[in-house]
DNA sequence: CAATTAGGTGTTAAGTTAACACTTATTTCT
DNA sequence: AGAAATAAGTGTTAACTTAACACCTAATTG
């Protein structure tokens, strides 16, 4: 590799990966138990180094999907943990991404080789380095963002219900919503549309399906919870 | 140096500063003109790179500081760019740091050392790399920010005015504040202490000189524009 | 057929935002 | 000395948004 900066000092570079999932009504994260020394018995979030030549978003996708089995996820850049000791082995800086999945799309035999485990996020386990900022970092940037971008969508099923959308907002952002003034909000966007079909599994009288119209929501981007 | 993660390639790793200030009632960044290759006779952002036994948020101050003279500078990471090619001499990753200074507190020699320029936000000259997109990102970052947290008045002089201080306001945003709506607003907000002062420079009347007083503010932090 | 359960539906008061025009203090000009 | 000029300073109202609140409905179970 030819250098054009060459008395330059050269730095590690990780990814890591806050992976959200929406499950038992509750916005979880999925984690990885470290079964290996160093930080042996702890959890971690699921992570790896940037190729010399790779993009630092690619990087982000790859991790995701080695330890995931998933491509196309939605994925934002979140920020950059630089403290040069945030990991006492090496100095690594670490830039997190966070991930909205499907949880039934997670393949199950992955959560037995990496001895992942999904966690509430409101009842995390002991984490490695600064790993537990991180998730904090992400879910606040989370929390912004669901108000003003249709995210969520991603954590959800093609079809779902308003109890099951209102109940994942209430997860993520972690308090109780009226359910009268949620649904007159979602009733004014139109890319919401209903289905004439019901989810009989969660109550005698069954509720809507709904989808969420990608081209609708093009043509007017107003969004707002 | 010893490492754990023996396999694993380095970066080179930068941070980029997008300096903002406050001049002739216009949001400016400062920009400097590279004199050497490569990308002579260019514009850049001031960036350097991270050591490796330092903080990424030192660098940042560290480079800033090189750069200005300026030390105690509010500054605030925006993200990290991290695309394969975005520098075609070398791969490099950067993160970039919005930095909100005073334009007389800037060492004026430096701006003939390292042939500096203030550009107004909307006036930007031919930029090297993505550095373009570093100051449109760090931008949207700021237009967001100044209307729930109070960092405009590290852009201002210790006593300021409400005229300047719409003014600066509508620099960030880009656009108009009805002048009653504005001080209304600010009117609520007890950390802004009236002094009995006035600056007679801007008009004939003259305008009363405001403080922010960061004490009251710590006690409730409440802030809206 | 009564009881149970979660889904579904509108109205009003309170608060916030947006729109709008005149008076005041001071300097400069004649 | 007084008139003209200039930017600073000041309140009210309508439009819109948010928050609070209770009952009926569809389907199943016993």
């Amino acid at each position: 590799m030819d250098r054009a900066y060459k008395e330059v000092q050269q730095i590690t570079l990780a990814v890591d990966c806050i992976i959200f999932g929406f499950n038992n009504n509750q916005l979880e994260v999925l984690l990885i138990h470290r079964g290996f020394e160093p930080e042996k018995e702890r959890w971690s979030l699921m992570g790896g180094f940037v190729g010399n030549r790779e993009d630092l978003d690619a990087a982000a996708h790859r991790i995701l999907h080695d330890l995931s089995g998933l491509e196309d996820v939605y994925m934002e850049q979140v920020r950059t943990f630089g403290k040069a000791d945030r990991d006492p082995y090496e100095r690594v800086v670490s830039t997190t991404y966070s991930a909205l999945i499907l949880k039934e799309r997670y393949k199950a035999e992955l959560i037995a080789q990496y001895r992942a485990r999904w966690f509430s996020i409101d009842d995390l386990p002991n984490l490695i380095f600064d790993h537990k900022q991180m998730i904090v970092s992400a879910l606040n940037r989370l929390r912004r963002r669901v108000r003003t971008v249709p995210i969520v969508f991603n954590l959800l099923p093609k079809k779902f219900t308003l109890p099951q959308l209102q109940k994942l907002y209430e997860g993520i952002l972690g308090e109780e919503l009226d359910k009268r003034n949620f649904r007159k909000k979602l009733n004014t966007m139109d890319f919401l549309v209903k289905l004439d079909e019901k989810d009989m599994s969660g109550s005698r009288k069954g509720a809507y399906y709904y989808q969420f119209d990608e081209k609708k929501y093009d043509r007017d981007t107003n969004f707002n919870i």
